[in-house]
DNA sequence: GAAAGATGTTTGTGATCGACAAACACAAAT
DNA sequence: ATTTGTGTTTGTCGATCACAAACATCTTTC
């Protein structure tokens, strides 16, 4: 395994910071932009004139901005995703059968990145947005996926991503984080009881695909007021395993 | 005026033409990309392990492809936009009133970006996605929206852009355009008979904010089957005005 | 199973190119 | 009118990036 070594460009990361820091400061002029990035107001004025030649940026009253050209390749990206347009349609039934939050998401660069959400009737109001990425060991999710990795994955993982603490019952030890992914394997499904948010819970089921290989993971979240008994013990994993199970089949039939 | 002049930055000229290039080939190794962009592999390398460690783009056995952090960047300029959280819902009942599909597009870079698409009950299957980008000549939004524009930015846009066909009836005449802008702006909303797609046609009002700038536009497109008589020439007309009302009135409220 | 032909990756090197600093143009504010 | 902000442009030197070629892994092929 190469630890993706190689040169980098500077000018590309140079490029990138200042990406950052325009959405940090939600638009910026160029000696603020310079400022927050160390660099000379020439050096950060070249930068943003080729992204905008490029359109990737875009101009309004002395303030540049993150251009909507991110989202042509955004959609492009998540269309990508294999599955994704049956999960589409299964995570919105999901979310009419519980009246809760559906989610849909895939794993990248060690992160989980939320790709579909459906609100149902009594839905609450939850933070995530459509490419919103959260860590991977405080979310069901996360955890529904991180359970179908190999231990040096995980391992790796947490080495670089760290267990950050959300909530007092986030996991931050990696020995208990590893209890708990067997716990989930054995289930089949994977819980979150407040530790991202407190007052939230949530159960995920992984999405494998023919090959074994984990695809992402289902889930639906609401406040502990409903998700508690019966509810959360059976009913909800059912629906929500039986959700991963209609999507790996979509997923498998070729269009 | 300034030309956007200034000196480019070649290395993420490059880095661009790279992303482009995974786009086309959607997806592709290094030995690919490096003779489609006409670069050494070696040069290639660096760019892609450095777009690869700023998480741009993921490497998907030995295949490196679009990363979702353009979703992340995309929907944060999308509801960027003013006026995106009431168009939403705006363009939801447009579509299920109509039964038709609705869209919400602003533009940038001279171009039209679609940012809302909904589908009513008999809506056809259109090609635009969100983010998507198509000339503004050629279809409702784009004429609703040039025709709020100076002529003297129009101009720009076309030397820019041009008039390319994409049926035969396509406006590809400056003259024509401009006359067409014109009958728009005495009527208030634009029409596409054809000229983007052959059998579809639309309907197209501009969203105007207090100040009288224009913010984007509201449409609903359909065959020519169901788009014609009194519904094409009165009843959709006045949805769309509608719509496009609703949303620039609650624009201009806070939150 | 060895050799050939693909990959992706790494290295040294010289020419390019990009960052800095400072000057410039143009605002708005004092 | 002077000051203090902008964004933009320029000359210059040192860093840096692209090339080419070698290297490491794989398949393929005979």
């Amino acid at each position: 395994m190469n630890q993706n070594g190689g040169r980098s460009v500077k000018s590309v990361d140079l490029t990138c910071s200042i990406l950052r820091a325009l959405r940090e400061l939600d638009g910026a002029g160029v000696t603020e932009i310079a400022n927050h990035v160390g660099r000379s107001k020439g050096a950060v004025h070249n930068h943003l004139s080729t992204l905008h030649r490029n359109e990737l940026v875009v101009k309004e009253n002395d303030e540049y901005k993150i251009g909507l050209k991110f989202l042509d390749y955004g959609t492009y990206a998540k269309r990508r995703v294999s599955g994704y347009r049956s999960a589409k349609e299964v995570v919105r039934d999901l979310a009419e059968e519980s009246g809760e939050v559906a989610n849909f998401m895939v794993e990248e660069h060690g992160v989980s990145v939320y790709l579909i959400k459906e609100r149902g009737d009594d839905a609450v109001r939850t933070a995530s947005y459509e490419g919103d990425r959260k860590p991977l060991h405080c979310t069901a999710l996360g955890k529904a996926v991180l359970s179908q990795f190999s231990k040096e994955r995980v391992e790796e993982i947490i080495d670089s991503r760290g267990l950050p603490k959300q909530t007092d019952a986030t996991i931050t030890e990696r020995d208990e984080l590893f209890d708990d992914l067997e716990r989930t394997r054995e289930r089949g499904y994977a819980y979150d009881d407040e530790e991202i948010r407190s007052g939230l819970r949530c159960v995920a089921a992984p999405v494998v695909d023919s090959t074994g290989e984990v695809q992402g993971a289902v889930s639906v979240s609401g406040p502990i007021s409903r998700f508690k008994g019966d509810r959360f013990r059976e009913e909800l994993p059912e629906l929500v395993l039986d959700a991963a199970n209609v999507i790996q089949i979509n997923a498998a039939m070729p269009d």
